[in-house]
DNA sequence: GCATCTCAGTGACTATGTCACCGACTTCGC
DNA sequence: GCGAAGTCGGTGACATAGTCACTGAGATGC
């Protein structure tokens, strides 16, 4: 597959721009770039914000933020089929993120320049109603996470991030430090709660990794009734 | 000062919108109108989502949010010169909202329709400009509420939320509980760290009442060093 | 003037976060 | 191969924050 092919198909992978007029979309395909960036890279963050608007074609990019005193969260994540409305804010506000944006995987990604992009949500309705979608969407979860944080017990948001990690599959490579992160506490409470979990026979551990040995009974504490 | 005089005023009141062409203010005035609401009022919440778009004139508008466990807290405010963009984005997007809105104080606003503000997005890059950055305001001030609710020792949310609320002035009229509400914890912490404060003589209280007599400490507790 | 509500205080307990350590494993350069 | 340095996870003691059950003091309403 060539990156021309790709190009030529990648809007039908985003549900919100598949019903695009033919117009819009032979604009959005001519005006702008496949781009591609290792694991690890900072796509954005204090001090590099970003020029375009991104879609996601491959990878997830995780989105975290680190505060005055040294402790890191991950806000979110960006996956594949996905696009990234708040760097876009951002970049039309000219504000400096707080935030910043690392690719968890390789990523490969369209980026359209903030011109084209703000072309488009002059011209398309469909385009705007997108934009807004993602917006309203990540706001509610921005909400939903804080709800989370300030009210929900530990062992169910870790349950919950566990199931949430493991994408289906059993073990689950991490590490406590990094599962610290997701969920905003410390790493210590992290190793006492797994602890918990293992001795109750749900998970088994390694270096680097968690496996998910009774998922039905973590989705039960999760709260994930189905 | 009669509606009309007003209705020809607003928009000057609103920093990213007085450099508006004329066309589009125009646009804007004829195709929006002046609504009021008395204190208590719910602007939009879950079964009720907001119609229009408003541009507050007067009053104050609190949106939060209550979890499932009935636990609530504050998300933010909505002051007088201020748009509602959330509401925008969530009307543009059909969601649902998992937060309220109420109005703090009497309010009055100018309800702009879903139409108009589609229309307007659409033909002036300035209201564009604006509509990005009030929603990109809004996005990094959640971050930074999530690394406060996630990371921020309790004293100094509160100390830091009293002298918020001061607004200037030395006495505060609210209750425990409502306290409590804003800062998303339990009203007994509130009351424990409140008789701690006035421990330190750094305020007195009374029934629904905290008057701030150090506002200097305070200030230096939450990390004003202003 | 009595019932009911809101407001705030309290003790006991649990949950979570912090600090200061430890040893075991991994990685890297030589 | 081997030692240094870094990463990973375990642990106890302690501090902070949240929960629960209960109390009495004002406010409100009929």
């Amino acid at each position: 597959m060539t990156g021309q092919l790709a190009t030529d198909e990648w809007i039908e992978r985003f549900p919100g721009l598949a019903r695009l007029d033919q117009q819009t979309k032979q604009s959005l395909l001519s005006r702008s770039a496949e781009v591609k960036a290792p694991k690890g890279t900072m796509i954005f963050g204090p001090g590099k914000s970003p020029e375009n608007m991104l879609f996601l074609l491959d990878g997830t990019v995780r989105v975290q933020q680190t505060s005055e005193t040294g402790h890191e969260i991950v806000l979110y994540r960006i996956h594949a089929g996905q696009s990234c409305v708040l760097t876009t804010a951002c970049l039309l506000a000219h504000e400096e993120y707080a935030a910043e944006g690392i690719a968890e995987t390789a990523v490969r990604a369209i980026a359209v320049p903030r011109a084209v992009f703000d072309d488009l949500v002059s011209q398309s309705k469909l385009f705007r109603d997108f934009v807004f979608a993602a917006f309203s969407k990540r706001i509610t979860d921005l909400f939903l996470m804080i709800d989370e944080v300030a009210f929900q017990r530990l062992d169910v948001r870790l349950a919950d991030k566990l199931i949430e990690l493991s994408n289906g599959q059993d073990t689950v490579e991490t590490t406590h430090r990094k599962l610290s992160v997701e969920l905003g506490t410390a790493r210590e409470v992290i190793s006492r709660q797994l602890q918990e979990f293992q001795r109750r026979g749900w998970i088994e551990q390694a270096r680097g990794r968690v496996v998910l040995t009774d998922r039905k009974q973590l989705k039960i504490l999760a709260g994930h009734n189905s």
